[in-house]
DNA sequence: GTACGTGCAAAGAATTTGCAGATAA
DNA sequence: TTATCTGCAAATTCTTTGCACGTAC
């Protein structure tokens, strides 16, 4: 989808900063810090600073634009996906997967909410990444 | 159960200050911040301090006699339930209340990890508690 | 020209680190 | 003794705030 639009459907008036950083965070499905985000673009547009990072971040989420992540401990993440789907946090990498959330198993559907209401839904899995289970097979091969 | 006996289960040696934590944490399922701990425990044991909290947290949820929780983005919390659960945050009182998780959608068992080995597991709901809905409705028919 | 957007510098808050003294087996 | 635990102070990191300048309509 042309970012423009879509920053215009959530009321953000596209200026330079805000392109770029939705654009970012559209084509990079890494679910990047404010760090990486900061770093990728002040290349391209130098008089870029954090706090503008900051405070468009805020603003798409805001806006609902983007969705923020909490499953790194140490830092916050951001998603421009904003379908339903779970995360999976690699412990060793400290990459961040997209998990489909099986249909038939819709967990807040299925769940008692004891009255409170839900608007938002986040499920995070920590564990080994594949790509990081693979290479311990191949050192412990290269090992032996 | 015993304090002292699942700190040991859990390869911890107890010491009044670690004992302490633990049994607040076990006693009050208000998923506590170091800050709430810290200040709630101060004055029994007055020479406390914030970097013993810190230390012993961080001890507990390594040894798995604590779990983290991210879901309050501004602080990091912790729960003595390592069961499986869900979270819910309400957006305007600040309050985590325990959600079962229904036995029938078990998502992580449903979900296809994509090769992904999952160790943990975190569902967190975001919305307004039913003690905050209800305050709601008081207050509009109080107003009308 | 007026409202909004940007970015610097400073402040604030949460957490970690280094280290010396206290404690316990 | 000897290793471990504790807690002060300082450092670090992440994020927010205040404010002046720039920009766009």
């Amino acid at each position: 989808m042309d970012v423009i639009k879509r920053l215009q459907n959530h009321n953000i008036k596209p200026s330079v900063q805000r392109i770029a950083i939705m654009t970012y965070l559209m084509e990079h499905c890494t679910h990047p810090t404010v760090d990486e985000i900061y770093t990728a673009l002040a290349p391209s547009i130098p008089t870029l600073s954090k706090t503008t990072v900051y405070n468009t971040l805020k603003l798409l989420s805001e806006q609902g634009a983007a969705q923020i992540l909490t499953i790194d401990e140490r830092n916050t993440c951001y998603d421009a996906d904003t379908t339903p789907h779970a995360h999976f946090l690699c412990k060793r990498c400290g990459r961040i997967y997209d998990v489909d959330i099986n249909a038939d198993g819709k967990q807040a559907e299925e769940t008692d909410m004891n009255g409170h209401e839900v608007q938002e839904i986040h499920y995070y899995y920590k564990g080994i990444c594949k790509s990081c289970l693979e290479n311990e097979r191949l050192t412990e091969i290269t090992n032996n």
